[in-house]
DNA sequence: GCAATGACGCTCT
DNA sequence: CAGAGCGCCATTG
């Protein structure tokens, strides 16, 4: 199978909760490339049509939606997180301590240190 | 089979 | 904190 990388990644943003957002290079370490963001960014690009892929659960690490090629899909992306409950501050952002997707790794929590400092 | 593109991430300034 | 540059692999033509 050629695009088994499209298939592997769409399970992974398959399994991410509704009202949660995870980013390119989280699904891209659990599809098993870290550090590899742009393959998982591109392969969503290349899923058919017929794809149960939330696609719009994935964003970048800024925490913010990528400005994608077609302008306003990134406000329909926006959109469909805040129909599923997700809220962007201010400047159109996300906050991944209340929405970033958590997902459960025996050895391997992508998760250093999600800001200790200042409350 | 080769070349170019692409929905990003990380580091440095 | 914000902005800019480099690197990576997969998919498409």
């Amino acid at each position: 199978m050629q695009m088994v990388k499209s298939q592997h990644i769409a399970a992974i943003v398959r399994r991410i909760p509704r009202g949660r957002v995870a980013t390119y290079g989280q699904v891209a370490s659990l599809a098993g490339l870290p550090g590899h963001a742009r393959l998982v960014g591109y392969t969503l690009h290349a899923l058919p049509d017929g794809s149960p892929v939330p696609w719009h659960r994935v964003i970048n690490a800024r925490g913010e939606v990528s400005p994608r090629s077609e302008r306003g899909a990134e406000l329909l992306q926006r959109a469909l997180l805040e129909g599923e409950g997700v809220v962007f501050d201010g400047r159109g952002r996300v906050a991944f301590e209340h929405f970033g997707w958590r997902p459960r790794r025996a050895a391997g929590q992508r998760r250093p240190a999600p800001t200790p400092k200042s409350r």
